[in-house]
RNA sequence: GGCGGCAUGGCCAAGUGGUAAGGCAACGGUUUGCAAAACCGUCAUCCCCGGUUCGAAUCCGGGUGCCGCCUCCA
């Protein structure tokens, strides 16, 4: 099976080799932390745990690791090189005014004003947001998700080696800014060359307070300033990073190599910070390339609009989960199945209507799971890729993870009313699919969860008693009160199912 | 103004030269105390214009629309 990616680098679909064979190591730019997570950020993340679960499955080891980034981004977005405040400064305001009106739990953050104890409240909402939508790698932390912070020393290095090699240089104003003019390549990712950076500059301001730079698109490696929220001493003076170099510095030291063979990120970081990133890596280890794929995941729509916090149509995943967008509580496998099943290279549209179809498809694929570990006992058969529908699965993901493609495959065959016909290989094939889309069972993201399913017990238990009730209104055939009876258990959120057998509701998914 | 990406039925979306997968919704039917679920069946010529070809959603040229970046941003 050949696999081919959309290579950002050159526009083109190429086929995939990692550098060492059967190792992929992969970086994916991870989250800020002084805010909650949305769902257009956890579209990038999951794609970023699709691709690496689909090459765990189609046999390589993965490496995949995920940066925390918690220091470097200013506010001022009038001038880019560190002005304005410190945005985990901005997010301790905010929390201390959440923690007054009671947003926040008492308890949560004890000290608002300490960007530390920000960051980790920040960072736990994030890992329980990312675990609970089968985020391979938020499992993973702390081993693969790492902070920023904790990289400063390896950032400082790389700097220096920058400079050493002549590829950056402490300006008058004793910023440490990276030579653009220094790195022929600059420009190759995004199109944005030295030469159309300056043709396209029309009307457009380009840091004309930018008179410390040799050139207007060099940036900021390090910044002096003790004033500074969080600061770090270092040979340029204590300041802090700039927001480009955490990930060229842990890449390499996580990676533990100069190059790497899958970069990712939302659509917006290709220019500059990727192209920041390639400039700096290659500029320190004199390699060619740093990333041998850069992969770049479209922006989401809300409804066919942009998602903004002004048009009220801006969510975070406990806003989705919660049931903000639906109106009813959504299971975290439906928000990973809705925005996973879009190509990565595609818009997707994010709408009520799709999160409701989704919630079909992932309760259809665990009424198939549940037949199939009742039919077996559990026991699967032992399988190569070879079964039609995985081949089919797979060979669809391989080309350029094609999600809709592959559940062409998937979706008419799982289907409980055509049940195949050796239901242990039938399982096994399941199962394997599953390790890539991580929505059946269910049960794979409670277990990281911990939280809402032991009152879902309580509610089911009182669902299942007025199940019976329902049942023995229609044996005595009073229609009236087992009408009432569906009624009051669909209003519980429960989807109601009559037969010769009983009746038997299951809770809803969206 | 510069640099990229995308455009298939009501919705999501596959297909990359040979006469349009799959899912959801809808509609008709079976079933049902009624309904839901389930099952059977029906449902598009591919943004526009021009070209290449025996033949194009698929290739080429020109438009139009949408998205991202060029300033923090998944």
């Amino acid at each position: 099976m050949q696999i081919r990616f959309f290579n950002s680098l050159s526009n083109k679909v190429e086929d995939f080799e990692p550098v060492e064979s059967g190792t992929v190591r992969m970086y994916s730019c991870g989250p800020t932390v002084y805010d909650y997570a949305h769902i257009g950020n956890f579209r990038s993340f999951l794609f970023s745990d699709l691709l690496r679960r689909f090459l765990e499955v189609a046999g390589y080891d993965v490496i995949h690791v995920m940066n925390i980034t918690d220091v470097g981004h200013m506010t001022d977005d009038a001038v880019a090189d560190g002005g304005g405040e410190d945005k985990m400064e901005l997010a301790g305001r905010r929390l201390k005014e959440d923690k007054k009106s009671g947003k926040v739990e008492v308890g949560a953050v004890e000290d608002p004003s300490d960007p530390y104890q920000v960051a980790r409240f920040y960072t736990d909402s994030f890992l329980s947001d990312g675990r609970q939508l089968g985020l391979k790698v938020a499992g993973e932390y702390p081993e693969r998700m790492f902070h920023a912070t904790e990289h400063i020393d390896d950032m400082q290095a790389m700097i220096t080696e920058l400079i050493d090699r002549g590829h950056a240089y402490v300006a008058e104003d004793g910023v440490v800014y990276y030579s653009v003019e220094s790195f022929p390549g600059y420009g190759r990712l995004s199109g944005n060359t030295l030469e159309n950076l300056q043709s396209g500059a029309g009307g457009r301001v380009l840091d004309e307070h930018q008179d410390q730079k040799k050139h207007p698109a060099d940036f900021m490696l390090w910044k002096a300033d003790s004033a500074h929220i969080m600061k770090w001493d270092s040979p340029w003076g204590e300041g802090y990073p700039g927001w480009h170099i955490e990930c060229s510095a842990m890449a390499r030291s996580r990676l533990e190599r100069d190059v790497i063979d899958i970069h990712t990120g939302g659509e917006d970081l290709i220019f500059p910070h990727h192209e920041c990133e390639i400039a700096q890596s290659c500029g320190a280890t004199g390699s060619d390339s740093f990333a041998k794929f850069w992969m770049h995941v479209r922006f989401l729509l809300v409804e066919g609009e942009k998602m903004s916090k002004s048009q009220g149509n801006f969510y975070t995943v406990r806003d989705v989960l919660d049931g903000k967008v639906t109106g009813s509580a959504v299971h975290p496998a439906v928000l990973r199945y809705e925005l996973t099943k879009t190509n990565y290279r595609k818009n997707m549209n994010f709408t009520s209507q799709g999160l409701q179809d989704s919630a079909t498809a992932v309760r259809r694929l665990n009424d198939f799971s549940a037949k199939l570990e009742e039919q077996t006992g559990g026991e699967a058969a032992e399988i190569d890729n070879s079964h039609p529908v995985l081949a089919e699965f797979l060979s669809s993901m391989a080309d350029d993870l094609n999600v809709a493609g592959a559940l062409g495959a998937l979706l008419p065959w799982a289907s409980v009313s055509r049940m195949p016909s050796d239901p242990h290989e039938a399982l096994a094939v399941l199962r394997k699919i599953n390790q890539v889309l991580a929505v059946a069972p269910l049960e794979s993201q409670d277990d990281a969860s911990g939280e809402g399913s032991s009152t879902a017990g309580d509610g089911e238990e009182a669902v299942s008693g007025w199940c019976r009730e329902l049942d023995a209104a229609r044996a005595d055939k009073d229609y009236d009160a087992a009408d009432r009876l569906r009624d009051q258990i669909i209003e519980a959120g429960y989807d109601v199912s009559t037969s010769p057998e009983g009746t038997t509701a299951k809770k809803r998914l969206a």
